[in-house]
Formats: structure tokens, sequence, C-alpha cells
DNA sequence: TACGTTATTGAACATTCTGTTCGGATTTGA
DNA sequence: TCAAATCCGAACAGAATGTTCAATAACGTA
């Protein structure tokens, strides 16, 4: 009863955690049993079941896991610039590709056709959350219909996304600058259109 | 032995496929058991497995009749323009938006987040081929790195699915000639950046 | 209409995975 | 060393999968 969480518990969720990512690297999500993460974990079949309720709920704890680790990641690259303020100004691309480019493996697998469709979907909502915002505060003028602005932030959500996709699954190909430049090229006039010429270098 | 293929085979196919697209409407594919379609399908056990031989496969077999609805529509579209030229001049992207409104429950179901990754893939893949395309036509000059126009190519493609994606999503808040302008809008300066000022209206 | 071919049926079965329960073993901190 | 929390794993019921097979139904043809 010492911390809120007993180090016991701790251990044990990771080492389910840690067992479902290399069952999911073998053979995607799907196809794994949670029989299979027990006997890779060495965990006994209740206490699996005391700690999550399904290997789905299992899976969204991973993202958990990662998204504190991203977010560390996010903070120990942008110390002393304390507040970041749109989308092409920080490191928030760069920041996140060379997140991907130290987790490959896992991305690798997230997101291939085999991948879960949830992972597909928290990524997709942590980016367009991003986008968003920064896209708020460079549009203070209303004079756009509003779904202008939307059809706007979920191109660039999707297009990065996609971008990154196909960067791992090609197995990097080029550099993190490089992905990073030519993307930010392409958005570039979809956002003068809006934003006004401007934004434009 | 009238046919390549009994009629009775296609029938009972045809059963199972609309058993299955009813299903994911209510509840996504994976919750989704072969015991249901064949109750919805009244189909027996038997029968099933000498057609398919899992229910992804007949989610696939889905995909092929769809597949061949929207190239009929396509054909049907723009009959009299024989070679379509580049992305920009044909109709591509407003021909599958009228085909996604025409078929929106099905796109709504498996577009979400209850929605099947293979679906995903499929489409992408599908986009992705014709928008390759159609910029190979445009880039006979090869002064950038291929990676460049892999990056234009995966971002456009998923740009545009994304926003199919919001707007069925979304109930479709606006036209889609507003989504297919806005849309193409945004690609613009990408793609003048790589093939020159000159498409740029 | 009757016949032969082909497709479908559904019951029965072995197998696998799931999710629960519970008594006993183990770890931890005091 | 003791008590509380945690974990173990066997045992169980239930559900879904995938196969087999004999009986039935549908179809085209003569």
């Amino acid at each position: 009863m010492a911390n809120d969480t007993d180090r016991r518990v701790q251990k044990t969720r990771q080492l389910l955690q840690n067992a479902l990512v290399e069952l999911i690297w073998e053979k995607g999500f799907e196809p794994v049993t949670i029989q299979e993460i027990l006997d890779r974990a060495n965990v006994g079949r209740s206490t699996f079941y005391t700690h999550f309720e399904s290997k789905y709920e299992l899976l969204h704890s991973c993202f958990e896991e990662f998204r504190n680790l991203f977010e560390q990641h996010i903070i120990k690259l942008s110390e002393g610039k304390k507040h970041p303020q749109d989308f092409l100004e920080t490191d928030f691309t760069l920041n996140l590709l060379r997140f991907v480019e130290r987790n490959r493996r896992l991305f690798k697998v997230l997101f291939g056709k085999e991948g879960s469709a949830i992972f597909n979907q928290q990524i997709h909502d942590y980016v367009l959350a991003y986008v968003d915002e920064a896209l708020k505060k460079l549009a203070p003028n209303k004079n756009q219909p509003s779904f202008q602005l939307e059809i706007l932030s979920h191109s660039i959500t999707s297009a990065f996304i996609g971008t990154v996709k196909w960067w791992v699954d090609q197995d990097m190909p080029c550099t993190i600058e490089e992905v990073d430049k030519h993307f930010k090229q392409f958005i570039m006039y979809g956002m003068s259109k809006v934003f006004g010429p401007t934004c434009l270098d």
C-alpha cells in the first residue's frame, strides 16, 4: 500500500503490454489471443481479468503509455520554448517524426494493414486536435465558411499521417528533415488560400 | 451448368453479402459473427463454408462488388470522355464523391472507427493508383528526388480520403461541389511546387 | 413430366477461445 | 514474523469456429 497503485500491479501491467506489443509485431492485432498474451507475459488468467476487461482495453492502455512517452519526448525536445505558436513554427511535425523513428517497429506494425483501426483513430484524433488549435490561432477572421476550415484541418491531418505511414512503410527512404520540408511545402498553398498570402514564407 | 456460375450460387452469395452489410451497419465488422450472418441471410452453415473461408473473405467479396459498381458508375458518368488526362481535369474526385453520396450508409459504417482497416486500405490503394498515374503524366521531368513525388501522391491521396471521411462522418454538411473545390484549392500549391506554376489555375 | 446433376441444408461433432470463480500460494511492507 | 494485497491456475460454462455427411431441394434438359 505504499504507492497509489502497487509496484507489483504496474509490473504486471507492463508485462502484459509488452507481450501484446510483441505479439502484434509477430502477427497483427486481431489474431492475437488472450491465452497467448498470458503465456508470453507469464501472467495468470485471472490476473489479466482483474486488470483488463479484454484485449482491446489492454491495447488502449498501451496507447496511454505511448501518449505519455510522446509527450515526455516533446517536452524534452522543446524545453525552453514555452509556448509553441502554430503548426508551422513549432517543431511538432519534426518531433513526431523523430518519435516515430525511435519507435519504428511498433509504428510499422500499428500503421500497417494488419494494424488496428483503433490506433489509427487515436493518432488521427491526436494530430487533428493539434492542427485544429494551430489553425484557430491563425484564423481569427471568419469570412470563410466554417467547413472550409474543417476541410483544411482534416486534409492537413490526413496528409501528414499518410506521409508518415508511407515513410515508415517504405523503411524511411529519406531523412526526417526531407519529409518535413516536402510535406510543409505541400500544405502551404492550401493555408495561404485560407489565411492570405502572409503565411507563404 | 447453364452459366459459368450457377444463378443459385450468385443468389446465395448476394444474400450473404447483404446480410453482412446490414450487420456491419448495426454493430461494426469485428463483432459480427458468422452465425448471425447465416441467420440473417437464411443460409446454411455448410453453404457458407463452400463459398467463403471466413467472414473476412466475405467482406472482400463485398469490396469486389463495390469496385465494380463504382467503375460502372464512373463509366456511366464520363462516357464520351474517352481518355481522362489528369487528376484535376477529370471528374475523378467529383465522381467518387457522388458515388459516396449514393452509398452514404455503407461508407459511413466502413469509414468509421468501427469500420474495417481492410476497407480503408482498399480505398487508399485504389485512389493512390489513380493519383499516381495522374501525377506521372504531369511529371515527365525527373529533377526532383523521387520521394518528393511519393510524398506528394501519398499526401494528396490521404488528404482526399480524409476529407471524404470527414464529410461522410459529419453527414455531409456541404455540397459535393464545395468539397471538391476546397480540396482542390488545398492541393494546388503542393502540385505547383513540384510541377511548376503552370498548374495553378 | 421425369431424370440426373448440382447446390443447399442442418444436425452433430471436435476444437478453440472467452470470461468467471475460488482456494491456495506468493509477495510486500511494517 | 504477520497481515494485507496480489497473483496463480485449475476448473467450468458458454459461445463461436470449422468440418463432415446424409438428406433435401432446385435446376436444366430431354
